[in-house]
DNA sequence: ATATTCCTGACTGTTTCACTCGGATATTCG
DNA sequence: CGAATATCCGAGTGAAACAGTCAGGAATAT
């Protein structure tokens, strides 16, 4: 699961899809314009995006592109996997040099458990739920064990945002 | 809170640091052999770590880095900002193609509730944790609402882990 | 003095990002 | 038909980050 601004393109373009497609095919220059992204580029995401079946395209005049099912049924994680690429394997992950003392590198499992833990965050919201503004109180209380002390208020509100 | 394979070494690099710092200062030079890092490339990032005031250095022969405080109190986040720049500003934040329909951005909460969510975890988990192996029942049970469909199993395998 | 170790800055090759350009293909409308 | 509209497709580009190299400087122990 890799976190990039693509991703994040990706995701506005499809809620800018979503609320636009209430009736007919919505051209990716409307979209382009709306959202001041490149058309060009655009092109190179929705082409992603159709290939992972999250949209449909009709060609020609009066044609564009409609989501494939429900908002409601298209996660975002989906449109984060459909447009990212999988990323070349990781040096630590069946490398040698993974073995620390011996044991599995200790830092493999870490990282598992994250991606593991954004993942299911991803995937419990919808394209709905974020037009919506179904957010808040779906991620709080997550994570039990120790919340943060009051002395890295600030740290966290300068760096959660990504 | 950025996530890339930088702050993975970094981590990576304290928590050896911090499982060989029993007695006395850990060199560069070890932790670069143990763990197939390049050494400049070590001190670039222990640079940082220290002017975060996470490591403590040693000059000299003998010398090396020591944790600037003991391993329970060190959170993995604390290694990841030290360690990631700030990255720069998204066009989305304060810029003016923002607004999508008259009102603010549709996606700027997911990602602010997205790096919330991730910074929480990772400032959940200590190196000591990381030693230790105690990271599994940590994130699980996180995300309520909804949890995905047996369908998207083999998905989550294979992207959850970065 | 010498060896060890941290410390700094500049530089390099590769990859990704966000975008541009030029065109090809399919479809609708006049 | 042909022209306009739109999706498709591939190649290429400048900037930035990543991961690493190289060369040397500064501090400290023996």
């Amino acid at each position: 699961m890799k976190l990039s601004t693509k991703g994040r393109y990706a995701v506005m373009a499809m809620a800018d899809l979503a609320a636009a497609s209430n009736q007919g095919p919505v051209t990716l220059s409307d979209i382009a314009s709306r959202q001041s992204i490149s058309l060009s580029y655009l092109e190179q995401l929705f082409a992603k995006l159709r290939r992972a079946d999250i949209v449909a395209s009709i060609r020609g005049p009066g044609g564009g592109y409609r989501l494939s099912r429900k908002s409601s049924e298209i996660r975002i994680s989906d449109i984060i996997i459909a447009v990212d690429e999988p990323l070349r394997a990781t040096r630590c992950s069946e490398a040698k040099g993974c073995l620390a003392d011996g044991r599995r590198c200790v830092t493999h499992d870490l990282w598992d458990e994250l991606g593991r833990h954004i993942y299911l965050f991803l995937s419990s919201i919808t394209l709905e739920d974020v037009l919506e503004r179904r957010l808040f109180g779906i991620a709080s209380g997550a994570v039990g064990r120790e919340r943060p002390p009051a002395r890295f208020a600030q740290q966290a509100a300068e760096h959660a945002a990504e």
